[in-house]
DNA sequence: TTTAAAATTTTCATATAGTGGAATTTTTAT
DNA sequence: ATAAAAATTCCACTATATGAAAATTTTAAA
């Protein structure tokens, strides 16, 4: 049961030429140390963390190089899900969804039930044999449920989020992503998350403008949908997130659209495809001309 | 001694709704878990390991939260750092070197030697009084040691080389750059130290095109600055990293006027400052302007 | 309020994390 | 090649992490 997570110290230590004599002194013994590192014995998390401050490490990157260079646990869930959708690999996201919903009927543990639903909004999208009989309610009600509860949100929360905002109602997509905006705030100085707080906002105005064809339609959100661009310019994004001020532009830009200022709006979008052109981030720009393309067209 | 991270975990199950049983399950005992939460006991790291991903949640967010949502002690270190050197305070400059030497001499690590050097590099340009007398041969040569000696180049190496790149000679930075670029590869997958492989291409470059008044004099690293160059064009700068495509796209434009194509070089850093105004990144678009006012005017 | 069920804490036995010092191995210097 | 110094491992011992069951507290429903 004991993860050898000493071996991977060991290795580190030797690489800064650091002895045990000098990394235990003032934490504890050199004895133990030296046990530890061969897989003898376990370490407490306090005595850990001493460890690694002396070795100006912290505990990500080193799980990062204990598993041999892989990202972490969650890390990997989220990442081995996107690459399954973008292959549109349907046997592998329903494979994953099992995985889930497996471990949520061993433990009984809601977090299980809300992966599988993220992996299902995927699967739905992907597998085109699958027949989209609404999502169970209930189950729909325990991922709200669940969010509305937890106090702070973390990178965990907003990712989930940011995948099944899509299956709630417009009323519930405005009150939670609120929420989410204030339940995150505290994680503005953590640079991960608080990206992730960024893309909920985005994906909150985009789910809001609504889809293309409800384009001709009369917009009912146009207050919420600038309360959220509020939010957006609070966060103040860095200058150094040049990809969130270009879709920032983008999407000023359909709101306008939406909100009739058609011309003000084109030119908007244009221009952000421009600066995306210029840097030949052509994926990003195809994306964005393919969004006004279906914006124009349905908007005649 | 006990940290008591226990706290901080009862915290986040509760909000999670999970239930000290559920949560233990397949784990630990119930009752250990509780002893452990209470602050009674320390945990050892595996088992913490498996109850964080349990619970969807990494290390480093997890010690954020316990730290009442501060970075950890590393980042905490580069921040305050470089804060006291925006601030352009030297006296808290100097109080944060003395505190690495302090670590120096008790527990004779080099790293805490090579943490004073990077401090004193920021202290050297803020400090009005410092007598630059050159910096201890002996002090550079233990961080070069170091940064040789190091297999895997992590987070803090490509920090601290960072930092201290200008102390160092010109052959010494071509070298040591290669070896950052070949020693840090595993980690391309971590973004965060990713960026800052990226950050090392991209001052090596700067420290090789030279300061700006030498750019009358005849360049001698065409061939070394090409190929840090190619090693950008290799790490395949993400289409999300627009800064990133910025910042390359300036300076091929000074090393393109290094290289005596004044008006394609002038082009691109003009092109380069047009998107960071069109996106109001001002701060950003001046700085590339005065490079490029003082190579002109340095240049005639 | 009463009562039952669920969740948590306490108790106590045991396994193992962690210490200190002696013995062994490795490194360094001559 | 050899001795001295430094680092590592081994071993006996103590403190504490961990597990199982019983006792207590909290929660929820009537």
């Amino acid at each position: 049961m004991l993860i050898e997570y000493g071996k991977t110290l060991r290795m580190i230590r030797k690489q800064k030429g650091i002895t045990l004599k000098k990394l235990a002194e003032g934490i504890c013994s050199v004895s133990f140390l030296s046990k530890f590192e061969r897989g003898d014995s376990d370490i407490t998390l306090g005595l850990m963390t001493r460890i690694l401050d002396k070795l100006m490490m912290n505990f990500d990157e080193f799980l990062y190089v204990h598993h041999d260079f892989q990202p972490n646990e969650l890390e990997r869930f989220f990442k081995a899900t996107q690459t399954a959708y973008l292959n549109r690999d349907a046997k592998q996201l329903i494979q994953f969804k099992n995985e889930q919903l497996k471990k949520w009927k061993q433990y009984d543990v809601e977090t299980y039930l809300c992966n599988a639903l993220l992996i299902e909004v995927y699967e739905s999208i992907v597998n085109t044999e699958y027949k989209y009989d609404g999502f169970k309610e209930e189950e729909i009600r325990v991922l709200s449920d669940y969010l509305f509860r937890v106090e702070v949100w973390g990178y965990y929360e907003l990712m989930l989020y940011n995948g099944t905002l899509l299956l709630l109602e417009p009323e519930m997509v405005i009150m939670l992503s609120r929420t989410a905006y204030e339940k995150s705030s505290r994680f503005r100085e953590y640079k991960k998350v608080n990206d992730a707080i960024t893309t909920v906002l985005f994906n909150t105005i985009i789910y809001l403008l609504g889809s293309v064809n409800q384009f001709h339609e009369p917009f009912k959100y146009e207050q919420e949908v600038s309360e959220f661009f509020s939010y957006l310019e609070a966060i103040t994004i860095p200058e150094s997130s040049l990809v969130e001020r270009v879709d920032l532009l983008q999407l000023k830009g359909a709101y306008e659209i939406r909100t009739g200022k058609k011309d003000e709006g084109t030119a908007k979008m244009k221009h952000a495809i421009q600066i995306l052109r210029d840097l030949n981030a052509n994926r990003l720009a195809t994306n964005i001309e393919q969004y006004l393309k279906q914006i124009v067209e349905n908007i005649e």
